[in-house]
DNA sequence: ACCTGAACACCGTTCAAGT
DNA sequence: ACCTGAACACCGTTCAAGT
């Protein structure tokens, strides 16, 4: 979809990063299920056997694709935050990154979540030493104990993950993100990919028989309010982490 | 691992149910990347084309897969409870049966927790018409509202796929589920799958070189606190979804 | 040093053919 | 009705060979 930075195939032109980034368009554009070794040799403009110079294989590259999105959340404790901003700004600020990270790319971001860490002790979706390194420093450094500042972590750990792995699992799905309580299209033609009008679809008692509940509700389930509950959740993590630190 | 109820080839001895539950046995015992259709058919005494009378494809016996591990967890709204229990008990309870079928096939729940539902409403883990047309009930019948029942539905999906999902991915890493602090082992040899001794690990600052936190608390993070964290957070959040029900 | 062709052992899936 | 053999179009990965 993007203009493609890659196919660069005079002799010398590749490298790792190149590789990397260029895995990364691949999986935003069809998924990780889609991506072959020769596949992104050939988007590259180079037989697939080339890319074992510089990755080990198709899990080490997929590690790779993880790292590579993931290093966008790799940032300075103190950057634009100033320390006296206090650790709850901090998390805040990280809670937005990741989440940013995952609504960019909603479909590598399962793989943030699932592989396994370089180290055992690590815990998606802050996966990298660096990265938790720093968000060790930030909060230790603003006045959080030890102890407290591994809590954090693990709390926080959990947080995004939960939040961010049903946001993307909702962008999958429907393309609305509900702004009013519910979209009315009464007597609008819906059409395909084609623009051809699709038939009309059953009413709910027909599509789901004896589950009153969900005939019910399902426009209220269909609606997309990941973004204000992320919100609300980080607001009531922060103040339920407040109580840790006296 | 288990005594195989597998390996059962006379004429007319498959059928769809028999196939899942050893597809479920293999992933529990190799992991889902392991799992091929071939050798599916092999473990069940059978070609792997003849699978194709019963399943789809490889991709619908993966969401058959997801789907057997979770009807442990579609139960009777009142079982063991009684509607006077209160939505929290309930809550409580489904908390806790999800949590077991999550540890209980580590390897499976990643794809609880990443594959697309039966409908795009829907979110992980809880993904089957039948069990959120439950969890609905169970909440109604004891005096939630529609609207605060939808909302718990989401904020409930959100904190099971993240407590559960890093819960499996210690699974994968740190056998020992820290009860003490931390487990003394000065004089004790350490030794591999074989029996072997294995070399010297080297101190933390050659492991984790420039980033002195993490040295400091590499014990600390190995800590598997997950089952406590669980409790913890369960109950936070159950007073939190109070706020929500006058 | 860097890329490729050919090869190997596997895939998922189809379909006509067997019993 | 149910299973299979053969075949097709793909995989990931290796390695000796080319430039």
């Amino acid at each position: 979809m993007a203009a493609a930075p890659s196919t660069a195939s005079s002799r010398g032109s590749l490298d790792r990063a190149l590789i990397v980034r260029t895995a990364v368009e691949y999986v935003d554009a069809h998924g990780v299920a889609d991506l072959s070794m020769r596949r992104l040799g050939q988007q590259l403009g180079v037989e697939a056997m080339s890319l074992y110079r510089y990755v080990a294989g198709r899990e080490d590259l997929l590690d790779a694709v993880v790292t590579e999105v993931m290093t966008a959340v790799d940032l300075d404790p103190h950057e634009r935050l100033g320390p006296a901003d206090g650790w709850q700004a901090f998390l805040q600020r990280m809670a937005h990154q990741v989440r940013d990270v995952a609504l960019a790319h909603p479909k590598v971001f399962p793989l943030v979540a699932t592989r396994s860490p370089d180290a055992p002790w690590l815990r998606p979706p802050l996966r990298t030493l660096s990265t938790v390194e720093t968000f060790l420093e930030a909060l230790i450094s603003r006045g959080v104990d030890d102890a407290t500042a591994v809590r954090m972590y693990r709390t926080f750990s959990s947080f995004l993950l939960g939040h961010l792995l049903l946001a993307v699992s909702a962008v999958g799905a429907s393309t609305a993100p509900a702004e009013e309580p519910l979209i009315e299209r009464t007597a609008e033609a819906v059409t395909d990919d084609h623009g051809d009008p699709l038939p009309d679809a059953p009413p709910p008692e027909e599509r789901l028989p004896g589950l009153p509940n969900l005939q019910r509700l399902e426009p209220m389930l269909a609606e997309d309010r990941t973004a204000e509950e992320f919100e609300e959740s980080l607001d009531a993590l922060l103040q339920r982490l407040e109580l840790l630190v006296p």
